[in-house]
DNA sequence: CACACTGGAGTAATCGTTTACTCAGACCGT
DNA sequence: ACGGTCTGAGTAAACGATTACTCCAGTGTG
């Protein structure tokens, strides 16, 4: 593989001056630079990223460590954060922690070892340690769930706030005994949905049971049993509110099993407008997040942080938006 | 941060002995070991990778670069491509092209400039060109569609006589004018599953149409318009085959804008077993393709490569299933 | 005309590892 | 007892880029 001294020779040049050609850095006689180009393109030279990073003490990469590959949720935040990465020259590496601390863990230390720029992450849960990060002043910014410990870049969705207002549509629209599904406890969107759940609830009026409540893996398998365990109860609920678009499938999947049509027999609101929300019978009225914009501004705010470590952290709250469709109207 | 020499001096040792004792290579004293190995704890030491990746000529990192990260088919080969990889200590960056070549052709470079193991990739199409990573013998394997051009390590589904099958099916459950949604030409998928559509045809003897197929990108609008120009013909199909799981969206929302529906009306059968696929009313009939094992064979093959440059190229074709729901039977 | 200054190129140090080579001592067989 | 082997640790040379420093020639100035 060609190396910069191939390329200095060929171009009849110091190693010294190849590399100033190619960053732009200093000034460089425009005949020489023609020369090196030229020779770079002839040998199909290619910088060798580790050498660069180990003298630059930096590379041009930015990790992305998110919870789950397989959520369309996390997945749009990913185009965000590569589309703002890719306009200013970094590359974005995706690491998917699966929800599972340990696996989280292994990808924060491979984020130190290869001394990326910067660390957007979704912590898996309250038992996230970035302290590595934090010790070797890696800039961290946190997306859709703050991170325990250290005050750090955050973009958040107000998702309380979401969920008490698709709870009060529930009401609003005459079903009275709403049940939730919500994820692992010590997870802060599964608490944010819960509370303000029991917000609505409390506005009107109404005492919330536990035993209209579940929490459950952000999957479709525990939302399915504990959709199922709700139902089955004496007093069942007549609406749900389904905190992410898997355990939605689980919940509705429950409802078909026992011959219970959503909106007319069991109100269903769910977050995250995937694309065959408007397609399943009746269309699924759900919480809107807007996941690209949260991908956009995180990459926005580490960018900046990485180029000005004293930044004063910051919290950006996006709004979600409801949008309602047929399963939440009788 | 703390480097090697920062813990052979605390561990009273050479640079050389800590590299031994926490890489295992050769033998070391045990006590000088146990001295290593709490002096690195100490100091929170984590190698630089870096310099190790340009001293060893190569990082344990393999590049998976798939064409779309939001259609969940690829997502569940880099689950495959990850699971296998991580049991032997390499890691995963995951690469987004987005079905756009200018895109694929800039991880390509990313690939090669940080001198990963190999490389993973789904080529967007025929112009996809791998020859800089030939050039450097940097492995690599394709997955779901072949690389134009080299021979090498290939992944595939027997999409052709999937294709055929589903047809088929819809031609036994009395469908008669059987339509094809197919992704752009050039790229081989979509070309496999037009042509297994029209060995079924010609296998019962009926004579295809061009009237009958439409060629649009593998995404929901375009499948939707397609879906909308073949039903507003004077002789509309009675049957879709789809192509994937993002077109099947579009072309069930256009059955739906014409108040038809899937099965009694236009008998369904899209490629890729979704987890809403049951959900659909009726339940959508699909062609499950076994993506996560297509990305355990091909990071297996993808590794032993990397331990074996002279390997002739293999190509492993693997099965898919039809899943028969409501959206083929009248 | 001598001298300071400047722009542009080369020389060589440097980043942090790994590893070929060297070397000291222990152990063994004759 | 002595040479040969072997084990295990240290020394120093890479890996390939960037960049501080040096040097030279050309220019401007007093």
């Amino acid at each position: 593989m060609a190396t910069i001294s191939d390329v200095a020779s060929r171009a009849g040049v110091s190693t010294a001056t190849v590399s100033r050609a190619l960053n732009g850095k200093s000034t460089v006689d425009p005949e020489l630079v023609a020369r090196v180009i030229a020779a770079a393109r002839e040998l199909g030279y290619q910088p060798n990223g580790p050498a660069r990073n180990l003298r630059r003490q930096e590379a041009a990469v930015l990790a992305l460590i998110i919870s789950d590959v397989e959520n369309p949720f996390f997945t749009a935040i990913a185009r965000g954060v590569e589309d703002v990465a890719h306009k200013v020259g970094y590359s974005v590496v995706l690491c998917n922690a699966d929800e599972n601390a340990a696996k989280e863990r292994r990808y924060i230390d491979v984020a130190i070892q290869e001394r990326v720029a910067g660390v957007i992450m979704s912590p898996t849960s309250t038992a996230t340690n970035i302290d590595p990060l934090v010790n070797r002043s890696t800039p961290v910014v946190a997306v859709d769930r703050p991170l325990p410990g250290h005050p750090s870049d955050t973009v958040l969705v107000d998702t309380r706030l979401a969920a008490r207002e698709a709870t009060e549509h529930l009401l609003a629209r005459g079903y009275r005994r709403i049940g939730c599904v919500t994820g692992p406890s010590g997870v802060r969107t599964a608490e944010d949905r819960l509370a303000g759940y029991r917000d609505a609830l409390r506005a009107a009026n109404q005492r919330g049971s536990t035993r209209l409540v579940r929490r459950t893996e952000f999957r479709a398998p525990g939302a399915n049993r504990a959709a199922h365990e709700l139902l089955a109860q004496p007093e069942p609920p007549d609406a749900l509110l389904v905190a992410n678009s898997a355990m939605a499938i689980g919940a509705l999947g429950a409802l078909a099993e026992r011959g219970l049509r959503p909106g007319r027999d069991v109100g269903v609101v769910a977050f995250d407008d995937v694309p065959w929300a408007a397609l399943v019978d009746p269309p699924l009225t759900v919480v809107a997040q807007p996941a690209y914009e949260i991908g956009t501004v995180a990459a926005q705010l580490l960018l900046a942080r990485v180029n000005d470590g004293a930044r004063p952290a910051t919290t950006t709250t996006l709004a979600a938006r409801l949008i309602e469709r047929g399963s939440s109207h009788r």
